[in-house]
DNA sequence: CACAATCTTATGGTTTACCTATAAAATATT
DNA sequence: AATATTTTATAGGTAAACCATAAGATTGTG
């Protein structure tokens, strides 16, 4: 029963886009994928079959609870891999993310498991993000996403979500990575950029990027 | 240009079947691939369309220098990847060989120069076989198979040709490993198995099977 | 409640990589 | 030289993932 690579992303991005508990469009997942709305509905069915996914018609796709241990070993490797690209072969932060995508495939849970030994079991991966255990535990974090902080706040950035290559290159030309303290001053009208306070900086950021840097507030 | 994991299996395998120089017979891609041989046939079309092969109908195929290169990059990612399932995440041997014939495909030339880096350059895979540098330099053996000793020599394990589980399994059970020292007794007639004899015990190894460890001789 | 927007299903087509069966061509063997 | 074997080519087919386009179902909003 072992899934394509193809099936492991969609169950992935299923997984990724449900985590509020609410079925997830298939419109939703064929654009986070970049294919066309069929042929999502195509593998959603093929995945229904398996009893991976339930898709309710009109509402969305919902993981079984073997769907969701497929979708969370599928996290958990990429995210390993994520730890030990960064960590020991020191890979630039911006491409881990890529380079781990592509070997979460072809990694079996022993190697994983393995893996996660040699690593010390980490709790994150490089973009802050939680690791599953093998058993399918993760942590659940409250974060937010930075474009719904309120003006005025100050907090500091936890994770990044998806982040990819282009994402994370532009991010770290403005020093808006994992861990760092952040003042939120203004944000400009017309869904105009975010104006953020780094340090000595000032850092302008999109609200659709802002919506991929997930952060804690400070108090 | 990045190649398919399938492409890259049939490079290897070209490769793997073609060091005496010799074009390698369509037939017998085939058949170690476990393909139909028009399978094999289309295939080596695609890749002759590529430039990587050379096919002369009824002689055989060669790599092209640049389908060399690939193919030495293919290998090279295998046996690094081996090095370090053995090594670092204490994969047992016999599952080494399967599980980085997975990792191979999905690995970035820039990864791969790391993890070398990481690994301190070894020269050898767990199995032996030598471990081509990032421009396509392989060490040449000059070690025999097993089948081709003449009784009443004496030699040393050097290396295992594609160590898959279930070979290398059989292996581990007779301790017939890399680095291990025989002396050839005998050989049963009618192409029946040979007597080996290993520190203190006695050791039975079919024809097929010697085929595949290469020797050094003693002397 | 009607209707426009959205979602689903249906149809037909593509590519990659495999298959079988059969026919034709080249090489080997007797 | 004639036959046997091997190799290659041809034709037709399958499965997994894709695609575009169009028709049908549902839902939310005016």
């Amino acid at each position: 029963m072992a899934e394509s690579e193809s099936r492991e992303m969609y169950l992935k991005t299923i997984y990724e886009l449900g985590d509020e508990g609410a079925p997830v469009p298939v419109s939703l997942i064929a654009e986070r994928l970049g294919v066309s709305a069929v042929s999502a509905t195509e593998m959603v069915k093929r995945l229904e079959g398996n009893e991976l996914v339930v898709h309710t018609p009109y509402k969305g796709v919902e993981l079984t609870k073997n769907g969701r241990l497929r979708a969370l070993s599928v996290v958990r490797r990429q995210r390993l891999w994520g730890r030990f690209l960064a960590d020991q072969l020191q890979i630039p932060w911006e491409y881990v993310y890529d380079f781990a995508c592509r070997l979460e495939h072809a990694t079996d849970d022993a190697v994983t498991d393995a893996l996660a030994e040699f690593l010390s079991h980490p709790k994150t991966c490089p973009h802050g993000s939680p690791i599953p255990d093998t058993d399918g535990v993760v942590e659940t974090l409250n974060d937010m996403p930075l474009n719904e902080v309120v003006i005025g706040k100050a907090g500091r950035v936890t994770r990044i979500d998806r982040p990819e290559t282009t994402l994370c290159t532009y991010l770290v030309e403005r020093g808006l990575l994992p861990g760092v303290s952040f003042l939120l001053e203004d944000e400009a009208p017309y869904n105009g950029p975010l104006s953020l306070r780094i340090e000595d900086r000032e850092v302008a950021i999109g609200r659709e990027i802002a919506g991929r840097i997930f952060v804690d507030l400070e108090g």
